[in-house]
RNA sequence: CGGGGCUUGGCGCAGUCUGGUAGCGCACCUGGUUUGGGACCAGGGGGUCGCAGGUUCGAGUCCUGCAGCCCCGACCA
């Protein structure tokens, strides 16, 4: 009965093994409300299989990646999981990387690797298939399933050892042009994590053997973050740039990014409390905890020029292309966005990334009326394109409104026998916890859009 | 990888010190009573007690080895 576009679910049918009590394994909030709310299971350590309602909101974020990746220009592909070892040894990194990186034996006694990352990977691509500037600037991305052998995997999905990432890898014939790439992504970011109901904050980062200003992480701030962050207060309140301002004519990107970056902003690792007391004003110096969700920075010609990922400039000579690296951690993301979005009944989802974005609960499943009327505004809102959850198990009001709490769904509509007798529907929004009594018509109004403290 | 802890039914736990053939709550099944914030009564099903050795007439319990998982630290998207 629900349109194409539509993800509706009568909870009967679904999957949705939720828990009254927290496994002990789990003891961040974020870990034990997805555990709790059948999001995912763990399998191994840092290993976690994702059930129903955890991949559609896991989904959810890969789409807005997905759409302003392609906004900013960048193009998608998919590299596979598992990489040879050949690549690695070529840029050095086989040797460097460490424990880190699992290392795979396949049957005829070659060295494969579950890739961790893919610099070396894109690189090759890149080389034997670009050769001139004409073919430039380039910004490829893939979201896939990486794996890193942490020594200790912990807090859930947020810190696990198989994740769920967006990296992209941009292409330029010179510095200058790979500046505009990475501005293109900063404000790609930003954009992003605004839409996913998050405030993210790009903070300075460690530019490693390269230099310059070119490496941001991006920060959301959650009291159970992992870094210390300490910032100007008024980076968090400055208005995310619209895409339209991005054409391609992006020759002055710089001082809109200049609108970021002239605040200070560092985590605990750059961080500098001198410069912090002399550049941001007592009342205007915020400390608070992070989880890192995003990176992005610029290497320049490290594996272009290992790996000989060269181009022809105008003057047909080949130089080594300048490269960036933009990575997004989408899993992390779902344990990352319900740190900063829960209360003690449970999840609280912004309305983007929720699962479902209505919770209909049927107070009383075989009672003529309860059905019809819950029946019909299931199947409205579903047409609408909204992705309803309904509740029409054969269960106590009090674990309905429960389970519902919990999972944290952005509205529910609840009705009972009180409400079909006169066509109405009490609609409770999650995050307030404030409730109305509608006509079925008002209600379909108000539950097709964003409860205003979601969005 | 250093330090600490844990492993008993799907989940949360008791029982281990002091060895005697496994128990509680939740969940699940059946029947009944309930029915707007995780109900109640009665009956029922489900566990080689992480694995492998050993001691003993007898091991969840004692000994040895191994594995898995969690926490703190160092490390990281």
């Amino acid at each position: 009965m629900s349109s194409p576009q539509s993800q509706s679910q009568r909870m009967s049918n679904y999957f949705l093994p939720t828990l009254k009590e927290t496994p002990s394994e789990a003891q961040i909030v974020s870990h034990r409300l997805m555990l709790r709310a059948g999001m995912v299971r763990q399998s191994a350590a840092g290993l976690y299989s994702w059930l129903p309602l955890g991949l559609k909101a896991l989904r959810k974020i890969e789409t807005i990646v997905r759409e302003e990746q392609a906004k900013a220009g960048a193009i998608e592909m998919l590299m596979p999981t598992l990489q040879s070892a050949d690549i690695w040894r070529e840029s050095g990194r086989y040797e460097d990387y460490g424990k880190e990186m699992l290392r795979i034996t396949d049957r005829h006694g070659r060295d494969l690797l579950y890739g961790p990352t893919n610099e070396e990977l894109i690189t090759q691509i890149f080389r034997d298939n670009v050769v001139s500037y004409k073919d430039l600037p380039k910004n490829l991305y893939h979201i896939q399933w990486k794996f890193r052998d942490e020594i200790r995997p912990r807090f859930g999905v947020m810190r696990g050892r198989e994740f769920l990432m967006k990296d992209g890898y941009s292409f330029d014939i010179d510095e200058a042009s790979a500046r505009t790439a990475y501005y293109k992504m900063f404000l790609a970011y930003l954009r992003s994590f605004r839409r996913m109901g998050l405030k993210a904050m790009p903070v300075a980062a460690d530019t490693g053997p390269i230099g310059g200003d070119l490496s941001h992480e991006f920060i959301i701030l959650a009291e159970t973050g992992e870094s210390e962050v300490f910032c100007h207060s008024d980076i968090l309140d400055l208005p995310v740039p619209e895409a339209e301002l991005m054409g391609d004519d992006t020759g002055d990107l710089a001082p809109l990014i200049e609108s970021f970056t002239q605040y200070y902003a560092r985590s605990d690792e750059m961080h500098d409390s001198a410069m912090f007391e002399a550049q941001v004003p007592a009342d205007k110096q915020v400390t608070a905890r992070g989880i890192e969700v995003g990176h992005i920075f610029y290497f320049g010609q490290k594996y272009s020029t290992a790996m000989k990922a060269l181009v022809a400039g105008p003057d047909g000579k080949d130089t080594a292309v300048h490269s960036g690296s933009y990575g997004i951690g989408i899993s992390r993301l779902v344990g990352g966005i319900i740190e900063a979005s829960h209360d003690d009944d449970g999840i609280v989802w912004p309305w983007a990334v929720a699962p479902f974005h209505v919770g209909l609960i049927n107070l009383k499943p075989g009672h003529e009326g309860c059905d019809a009327l819950c029946a019909r505004l299931f199947d409205t809102l579903s047409q609408n394109g909204l992705d309803v959850l309904y509740d029409d198990r054969d269960e106590r009001a009090g674990a309905k409104f429960s389970t519902m709490d919990l999972i944290g769904l952005p509205w529910q509509a609840v009705i009972g026998p009180r409400g079909a007798e006169g066509q109405e529907v009490e609609i409770k929004n999650r995050a307030t916890g404030e409730k109305h009594v509608l006509a079925l018509d008002a209600a379909i109004a108000l539950l097709s859009s964003p409860p205003e403290s979601a969005q």
